[in-house]
RNA sequence: GGCGCAUUCGUCUAGGGGUUUAGGACACCUCCCUCUCAAGGAGGAGAUCACCGGUUCGAAUCCGGUAUGCGCUACCA
């Protein structure tokens, strides 16, 4: 079955009419993982044959998406719309065949048969007018300065059938397929024609792609057959779908992956979470790395079944990888985050140095780089802003005054500002104080942070430095 | 309406005739750790394998039908 035994040519063919989802981009990966494992060529091929549609930057944005997720190409990109005339002396040939013919009908009156139909509850489709225009009529037309469109001839009965690698043997009656375009009246091919002259001439092996083309197949191996050509092997991938189990679409928040790039998640943990939709390698192994997944991806693993995207998933995920980036690499992919997303006030570029310190007391406790900065603003901030009410919710009044009092008087005699001296002094004063841990840790927090919630206590303080905590202590003094 | 594909915990999935009282993961709950939040550890709850028939000694697994969902049904891809 396979054209060319052995040897693995795959091809990812996006049109540029849109910003690339997760769905495309795992259509992109697929392709690309088979084409690694295989030791075979990875195509990219921008199908810009809808002028109408078209979106501006959606291509750049395509290749940013991959190129962000190291999907390297070993071809192109190749660009559909410079290759018109490849396609049209293919369409000129169906007609010389008399496999195809000009259709002269125009949009209304297509658009007005099709609500006829829909109508009468039938299925609509174009009633073959003009495949059976005499020589007369046809002269006519062509007279009168309509522009035609290029219609594949359908055979009217039989059955077309084909093996899919992953669904399995499929049968169609011809008798369902209307005689499709082929060739639009601007000159530009339709989806159909042009991806089976690329992927011929391109010498694609298989091709892998969402399961919405799988309706479409028939048409496509007609197409094949009526060129004398061999078809790929082909494999229909299983859609994603957004959480309402739609189609994935904008309405379900960051549906374009570079949105994903911007929110703070890393290259390997979407690879490794877009891999694990709809592909699996055993019944329990759910982290592995691009190479492992590279060493044992394989079609026969691939589900049937549409996914539905659980972002919860891959927020747990990012975090694994996040927590297992070193220190210091960690520090570099946060610090674009943190230049962007700080308040403004705060002075740029930020202090290098500074960040390293910040940086292991945030690692394990962001699921996103962009919660960074978010994460770490009070170490940058002046003075923190909070409710002053936040210092009594476990303490009287009274209470946190002196509790602050005494930490200001301790504090301001300590010698070495570190998180273990700091621990030194302070845990005894809680004894003193006749309070709590949780609740005198709790209202310095509060009072050295701005919040009920962050790192370690000690480890903060010391990173802010013996100068901000007391100004920050004090500071509290006089909210109470 | 027609055609096609699919249907295992809320979600991602394993399992493809007996080893299954259906395994793992996310999320959820409880406990431990603990100065808070995380992280980590230990548990728990959660699926009559869509339904109905059939084949078989035996079916989540095979077959048929029904239902539901999704896709296609454009001079969109």
């Amino acid at each position: 079955m396979a054209r060319s035994e052995g040897i693995v040519r795959v091809r990812f063919a996006p049109s540029p009419t849109g910003y690339p989802h997760l769905g495309n981009i795992r259509t992109a990966l697929f392709n690309w993982l088979f084409a690694r494992h295989h030791g075979g060529t990875f195509i990219l091929r921008i199908e810009d044959t809808d002028v109408a549609r078209l979106v501006e930057g959606a291509t750049d944005t395509i290749l940013d998406s991959l190129r962000w997720l190291g999907l390297d190409w070993d071809e192109g990109p190749y660009h559909q719309s410079e290759r018109l005339e490849i396609y049209r002396g293919v369409a000129d040939q169906l007609l010389k065949d008399e496999l195809a013919y000009l259709c002269y009908c125009s949009l209304r009156r297509l658009e007005s048969m099709r609500q006829e139909q829909t109508k009468k509850k039938q299925p609509p489709g174009y009633d073959r007018r003009c495949r059976h225009l005499t020589r007369e009529q046809r002269a006519e037309l062509e007279a009168s300065g309509v522009t035609p469109v290029v219609r594949f001839k359908s055979p009217l009965e039989g059955q077309t059938s084909f093996c899919d690698l992953i669904r399995g043997e499929i049968v169609f009656d011809n008798s369902t397929l209307d005689d499709f375009v082929l060739l639009k009246s601007d000159g530009y091919p339709t989806y159909h024609l042009a991806n089976i002259v690329d992927d011929h001439l391109m010498e694609i092996s298989h091709v892998l792609r969402a399961d919405e083309w799988l309706s479409s197949t028939p048409r496509h191996m007609l197409l094949y057959q009526a060129l004398g050509w061999q078809p790929p092997n082909l494999a229909h991938l299983p859609m994603i779908l957004g959480p309402d189990r739609a189609k994935l679409s904008k309405r379900h928040g960051a549906a374009a992956v570079d949105e994903y790039r911007d929110q703070g998640y890393l290259p390997e943990a979407m690879i490794n979470f877009l891999a694990l939709l709809g592909w699996s390698l055993d019944d329990k192994t759910e982290l592995l790395s691009r190479q492992e997944i590279v060493n044992h991806f394989s079609l026969d693993r691939i589900s049937k079944t549409a996914a539905v995207f659980n972002r919860d998933k891959l927020d747990w995920m990012n975090g694994l990888y996040l927590r297992g980036l070193k220190l210091e690499e960690f520090g570099k992919r946060a610090s674009p985050f943190l230049e962007r997303d700080l308040p403004l006030e705060i002075e740029r570029p930020l202090d290098a140095g500074y960040i390293r310190q910040i940086m292991p007391l945030v690692q394990e406790r962001a699921k996103t780089l962009a919660e960074v900065p978010q994460l770490t603003e009070f170490f940058f901030v002046d003075k923190p802003e909070y409710d002053a009410g936040l210092l009594t919710t476990k303490l009287e009044r009274a209470e946190a005054l002196e509790a602050l009092r005494a930490s200001v008087a301790k504090l301001e005699e300590l010698q070495n500002w570190d998180a273990a001296s700091l621990e030194s002094v302070l845990r005894p004063l809680a004894d003193e104080l006749n309070l709590k841990t949780g609740e005198f840790f709790g209202l310095l927090r509060v009072a050295t942070t701005g919040r009920t919630a962050a790192p370690p206590l000690f480890q903060t303080m010391e990173v802010l430095g013996r100068e901000r905590c007391l100004e920050r202590l004090r500071a509290a003094l006089g909210k109470l």
